[in-house]
RNA sequence: GCGAAAGUGGCGGAAUUGGCAGACGCGCCAGACUUAGGAUCUGGUACCGAAAGGUGUGGGGGUUCGAGUCCCCCCUUUCGCACCA
């Protein structure tokens, strides 16, 4: 019977299903969340702003469950600041142009706008089903013309900055079909489709000149790095590849000819015994225009090219060197020197200068190739012997030591051999060559970057065309601004062989030069879809804005993003050039900070034991060890699902599929609900008066230790959240819960106090409980009698730390280190207290007893160690 | 080869950053309820030992009253880079 206390009447409240049934209160939050317009984001909220962004999805059909993962760490925080009482921007979209829609027109005939958008929509799909609280009023979709238009309008902004160039570069080619190939449909050196060996060849493209923020993408990581992890960090640092150095021009013996060349060990000069070129150097034509060695070389050269052109991404492994001596000679202008130059296969044109000054002494490549070729080999560099002065021993200059150096000593050290200079340390030797050699005029500190240019231009259909044209008359001539967007054409043959689809659209292909009106022809290439995803998460700041990509005002309200999770499989590509974008779009006016994001989480791959083995791998359709998400939701719930996802593991770790975990996730939830249930008739009948019940003295010791687990879990579940533990998080909510199982009271009889106690852990606990299994929080929030749903009636519940602390410490007490016994003290006792109690202890009497007390030491509020002989 | 990170029960993982190793979950064991249970509930579960106690965070050494945590050497695994002058 009813407790008068709490009277059965509901007062309004929803009835409450007796069982959890994940899929029916699923469906029902998801509609209502849906019609209340629960997560939309309005830019004229008071509130602080809180920007939280997953990686843009491409739409393949099909989330995986590293979607899952990722949805979910998101949506997780996005609910905890919303329920903070953040203005929370949670928008998704696609990034939909890109090569597998226009495989399957090429396989299956079907146009890649309609293999696209069917995705979308099923996709979307499995994201409501997820329950994730996406603003979707926001969606954009790459491939639709409101968001290329964009993209193609900040290509003539590039485009008119100097930014966006084009020049010929080599394309993976297959000669069978006379078309280009991606890396991917070049795996291996044959294509996809018909297995021919891939060639190189040389096309012109389009470039951005990423180059010119390569210091700035790299003096910038200062800003990001308190929130973005090390090793993502560590990979663009070495993307950019920043090296300082120093350039020097040798002449060239006879000619008016000099070489320049790059080296970061300026203080090895002296123990040059060659000059370097790479095989498609400009100075070879010159150099050997009346040698009669010339055929001989160029054959070399051509062939090393060739070679190079074969070479494919993932068949890098190391050649053996080669090179071919010109007969010309430069001079090394510190001393003089005469150095035979070289060609060889080792010295790459587009690092540094394309030509190396060759240190076999002190450089393990050139090492390498002075005992292939029998070059002289010459110390300048000592190493310095620790704690005294060392001795520069001068030899004979032009003394070969082949013999004696059986490495190369690349270390730094002390310069021997070296005229003047030695006697000097490298690092001061550097320096003051690399000035004199600028003093002198013939070279000087340099900087070098590993970092080229991005090359975006596609041979493709699938994407944003390029928005210029090429008129016989007035040349290449960019559409007008109000031209935009150029619009791909509906229809296309879709062949896999032969020249970019676009070349057989006459209605996109002919056109008028916006310049002069006569006939004209488009650029057919399109863009990386790179150039889509960097930028996108602006646009969902304003995504209807038809002026312009979007309002410089209203970005500026939710950028920079706050928090961005994705795999670090895009720690480089994606996320430098996005670095790049948001420097130029500063540079355009459009934004105004250096780094548009401020915090990056990577998280872990999710794997699964492939079948037959003890090993877990990446799902994957191949392996056959994929997970259906929308199966786990029919089986378990959704809530289970993201539960369970996030608890298995740390955010950043891999994460182990376990069919037995969701179970367990599921159980979880059933004893949640099982418990609030129990519960319900108590809270929906507690008067306002108990309700404040923060004043109430007459708590149980059993009502107490219930509130201080609650409050500690309130502390700690907050605490974990910034720093986006959530495993830790579900644990602290599964010992709350547990807490309030041991708790030995029943509804229907339980006095005022313990009801409180109850209800104050039930109600943190259904709150907290929201960021990982939404729908199942707001269903028992309802059933607690609540009228309005989470984000409306409930807040994060703030913990009292008078009501957290313990009332009494087990302290450990160890002799000689080892645990030996505990005692039971006020958390205010003094240290000489401590120090007595635990002497007094029997146990410890027991260990001590017979022995000589050297020590005690005592660790206010945390143990006591009694050293003893 | 170079660089980075990481090695803790049968498994995923905790450990307030130098202070009770193994939270929480999975699995397993026992019991209860049940015609039955792959449901639910209760209890147990690092290892050795009957117990007292001992051992234990990849291996070895060190610092310290005290080490999973700090230092040195080694082993293993994962990831990244791979002629970048």
């Amino acid at each position: 019977m009813c407790n008068p206390l709490f009277a059965c009447n509901l007062r309004g409240s929803k009835a409450m299903d007796e069982k959890y049934f994940p899929e029916k209160i699923e469906e029902h939050w998801q509609k209502r969340w849906a019609d209340e317009h629960a997560f939309e984001a309005q830019e004229d909220d008071p509130r602080p702003k809180f920007y939280t962004l997953e990686m843009l999805p491409y739409p393949s059909g099909f989330l995986h469950m590293g979607h899952v993962r990722n949805y979910s760490i998101g949506d997780a925080l996005a609910w905890y600041k919303r329920l903070r009482g953040f203005n929370v921007l949670h928008p998704i979209g696609w990034d939909s142009f890109g090569q597998p829609a226009e495989q399957a027109a090429i396989k299956r005939g079907i146009q890649p706008r309609d293999w696209t958008e069917k995705n979308i929509a099923h996709m979307k799909g499995q994201m409501q089903r997820l329950g994730i609280s996406y603003d979707w009023s926001r969606e954009i979709a790459a491939h639709r013309p409101e968001y290329y238009k964009w993209d193609q309008w900040f290509f003539l902004k590039m485009l008119e900055m100097d930014l966006a160039y084009k020049r010929t570069s080599a394309v993976n080619w297959c000669p069978n079909e006379e078309t280009v190939l991606s890396n991917e449909q070049s795996s291996g050196g044959i294509c996809w489709r018909c297995g021919a060996a891939v060639t190189k060849k040389e096309i012109e493209q389009w470039y951005l000149r990423t180059t010119k923020y390569a210091e700035e993408l790299v003096a910038d990581i200062k800003e990001i790095e308190a929130g973005w992890p090390e090793k993502v960090l560590k990979r663009q640092r070495d993307w950019v590849g920043r090296r300082e150095g120093a350039y020097i021009d040798f002449k060239v013996k006879g000619t008016s000819e000099k070489i320049r060349v790059f080296t970061t060990r300026i203080d090895t000069i002296f123990g040059a015994t060659a000059i370097v070129v790479a095989a498609e150097h400009p100075v070879l034509a010159n150099l050997l225009e009346d040698s009669i060695l010339k055929d001989q070389i160029m054959a070399f050269a051509d062939q090393v090219k060739a070679a190079r052109a074969i070479k494919t991404e993932d068949l890098a492994e190391e050649e053996e060197k080669l090179g071919i001596n010109t007969g010309q000679v430069a001079i090394n202008p510190f001393n003089s020197e005469l150095l035979p130059i070289w060609v060889a296969n080792y010295v790459l044109m587009d690092y540094g200068a394309g030509a190396v000054m060759s240190v076999p002494a002190h450089d393990e490549r050139d090492y390498e190739f002075a005992q292939k070729y029998t070059l002289a080999i010459r110390q300048v560099i000592a190493p310095v012997v620790h704690g005294q002065q060392s001795e520069p021993v001068d030899q004979a200059p032009g003394g070969d030591q082949s013999m004696e150096m059986k490495n190369a000593f690349t270390a730094y050290g002390v310069l021997v051999n070296s005229g003047e200079w030695s006697g000097l340390i490298s690092q001061d030797a550097m320096r003051e060559m690399a000035n004199r050699a600028a003093e002198k005029g013939f070279g000087g500190p340099a900087v070098t970057y590993r970092l080229r240019d991005w090359g975006i231009s596609r041979q493709r259909f699938w994407g944003a065309p390029i928005p210029v044209v090429y008129c016989p008359a007035c040349g290449m001539v960019p559409v007008p601004e109000k031209d935009l967007p150029v619009l791909l054409p509906d229809n296309a043959q879709f062949t896999g062989t032969g020249e970019s689809p676009l070349k057989g659209v006459p209605e996109f292909l002919n056109t008028t030069c916006p310049n002069c009106g006569k006939p004209a022809t488009r650029e057919t290439d399109t863009m990386d879809t790179f150039v889509d995803s960097s930028w996108y998460f602006f646009r969902y700041t304003d995504p209807r804005n038809d002026s312009m990509p979007f309002d410089r005002g209203v970005a500026a309200k939710w950028t920079p993003v706050d928090q961005y999770i994705g795999g670090d499989s895009h720690a480089v590509m994606h996320l430098i050039y996005t670095r790049f974008w948001n420097k130029v779009m500063r540079d355009l006016g459009l934004v105004d900070f250096n780094e548009p994001v401020k915090r990056l989480l990577t998280q872990g791959m999710v794997t699964n034991r492939v079948e037959g083995t003890n090993e877990y791998k990446a799902m994957s359709k191949s392996l056959g060890n994929g997970v259906d998400p929308d199966e786990m939701i029919e089986a378990f719930g959704a809530d289970a699902a993201r539960l369970f996802v996030l608890f298995a593991a740390p955010v950043e770790n891999e994460l182990r599929w376990s069919e037995s975990g969701i179970e367990g996730a599921v159980r979880f939830l059933r004893r949640v609900w099982t418990m609030v249930y129990r519960w319900r008739p108590g809270y929906a009948g507690l008067r306002p008066a108990e309700r404040a019940g923060g004043v109430r003295t007459d708590f149980s010791e059993a009502a107490r230790v219930l509130r201080r687990k609650t409050h500690q879990t309130i502390a700690r579940v907050t605490d974990d959240f910034e720093k986006l533990d959530l495993n830790t998080n579900v644990a602290a909510l599964m010992e709350l819960l547990n807490a309030i199982g041991d708790f030995n009271a029943e509804a229907a009889n339980a006095s005022a106090s313990d009801a409180f106690a109850v209800r104050e852990a039930i109600e943190a606990l259904v709150v907290m409980l929201a960021p990982f299994s939404p729908h199942a929080a707001e269903e028992m929030w309802e059933g607690l009698g609540h009228q309005t749903s989470l984000l409306k009636s409930a807040t994060w519940p703030i913990a009292d730390p008078e009501l957290a602390k313990k009332d009494e410490l087990e302290i450990p007490v160890q002799v000689n280190g080892k645990l030996r016994s505990r005692v039971v003290v006020a958390p205010d006792i003094s240290e000489t207290d401590l120090r007595t109690i635990a002497l007094a202890d029997a146990k410890v009497q027991s260990f001590i007893d017979g022995h000589k007390i050297v020590k005690v030491i005592v660790v206010p509020q945390r143990l006591v160690n009694v050293v003893v002989k």
